[in-house]
DNA sequence: TGCATATCTCTCGCTGAGCGAGATTATTGC
DNA sequence: GCAATAATCTCGCTCAGCGAGAGATATGCA
């Protein structure tokens, strides 16, 4: 094997680094930080897989200390991108929503590109679009935990 | 459409976080910060490419400043996984090349992952993986420049 | 019930990554 | 040669993120 099969490795690698760049790019445009995109994401991955979006949570999915997981909400809250709300059914916890101004200010920045994407699976035939599927299923777990 | 040409594009984004989290991980385990790994990764990118693996071209390919681009630089000398060697050709350059230490230390880290990943490649049909380079290839336009 | 312990978030002070400005050294064109 | 340009480095500053620990709520056990 070797070069043939590392050709999509290298390609996805990539691709995380140009998203990297766009996130950064994104972040700046906005008077955020890359840290701040990413926990914007990982707040709208937390309400899409209907789990309870809190501080903690978001903390330990970007690998911030407390303090840090703090600044970082005082940062998108201070900027109208996330409210809080003191959990009612735990009143330790504290509940992390997106603003809807944020959501439409993440859309009009990717939109495009991920329209772009879409249209390219909507090509793809079942068969195909489960290669791709096994393909990055794959990638997200040799990369995830261990 | 939507939620099923969403899906692909969803996994993707999953995978870049995933790989962010590793890259930081790696990072933290070797005492370098992600722009370290991030600035590796570039120059071995470029030595790939057989380009010219400058100091200014790591800069502008991490997005970062002439400061900050010699503050990595000097980290990763200090830590013995960058050398400096002044251009002969036009001396106000510095050119960069990673260790065969540093080289080891990331594939003792990312070799498994990439090898199940070169293992899920090799086991596509040839029309697969075109497919999957595809993807990948439209993602990486989608992402850059504009 | 009432106290000890665990859990979640926040405050404070500090370190250091990355920025802006400008100095330094090398190259190129006139 | 001498100005203009290019590549890198130095200095001082700001602010993201860390460690330590405080405050508030929840839970287990006597």
């Amino acid at each position: 094997m070797d070069d043939k099969n590392l050709e999509l490795v290298h390609l996805l690698r990539a691709v995380t680094v140009e998203f990297g760049l766009r996130q950064a790019e994104f972040a700046a445009a906005n008077g955020m930080h890359t840290t701040d995109v990413r926990a914007l994401i990982c707040l709208l991955d937390a309400t899409r897989a209907a789990e309870p979006a809190t501080a903690g949570l978001l903390g330990t999915r970007l690998g911030l200390n407390s303090a840090g997981t703090t600044a970082v909400i005082d940062r998108l809250e201070r900027l109208g991108h996330v409210t809080r709300t003191r959990d009612p059914e735990d009143r330790r916890r504290v509940l992390l929503s997106v603003t809807p101004e944020a959501i439409r200010l993440g859309q009009d920045f990717f939109g495009p590109a991920i329209a772009e994407l879409a249209g390219v699976s909507e090509s793809l035939t079942p068969a195909e679009r489960d290669a791709v599927r096994r393909f990055l299923t794959t990638a997200r777990a040799a990369f995830s935990g261990a």
